[in-house]
DNA sequence: CACTAACGAAAGCGTATACTAACTTAACGC
DNA sequence: GCGTTAAGTTAGTATACGCTTTCGTTAGTG
């Protein structure tokens, strides 16, 4: 979970996958609508695809990217617990990152 | 919209919200959950509240806090255009962010 | 008015992380 | 096979960020 929260916390991942939000898109294309260089977009693909909210897929020497819907169907329930309090109740009595409350 | 991003990027801030998600807390009694130190958690609080994911009420020497349902709605309304395909290209035609894109 | 409790603020420090530059790999056309 | 296109990988670096320590502030209590 903490994986698709961090990967959301750079802009520029999130304008990555607003453009790939709706087609899939080359690796090419998307490195061009940002000023900064294809490595770094390359690097913040990376860290996506590993997080669940994006697929990569070849094509020759293209690469193809679209949106993983698991990973934002993971980031959906995991938020409903806040604008839900009685399903967090019911959701969270043990809960998970709560190792370190109460305890050590 | 990205302060709300990064400030759930870190855990304990997540784990924070998840305190007070049910309640009310005191400062004290959710920095004594943590086994981190009081200015540590007091920091991230800042952080919390500065997104309006939290809201804080003060009570003689004692400072209260509270999840903050805006921040939520607005966070919400956001993710909704990702699993949502049709209204992401209705929502978003000029694109917020995308004043890098085309651009320089 | 001291004294303590409950906090936040400021400064300093160490690590994580996003960037750039150079290199490497893989597929395609000739 | 050789060059070109499309892309990822690997250092190296600069900045951001979270933590700790110390100090400051405000409100109760005798």
């Amino acid at each position: 979970m903490q994986a698709i929260l961090r990967a959301l916390a750079e802009p520029r991942r999130v304008a990555i996958l607003k453009l790939v939000r709706s087609r899939e898109l080359r690796a090419g294309e998307i490195s061009r609508h940002f000023r900064t260089t294809r490595p770094a977009i390359s690097q913040h693909l990376r860290v996506l695809i590993k997080a669940g909210l994006l697929t990569e897929r070849r094509d020759g020497t293209r690469r193809l990217y679209r949106i993983c819907p698991e990973g934002f169907a993971q980031l959906r329930s995991f938020l409903e617990t806040f604008w839900d309090e009685k399903l967090a109740k019911l959701k969270s009595a043990p809960e998970g990152e709560m190792t370190e409350t109460l305890g050590l």
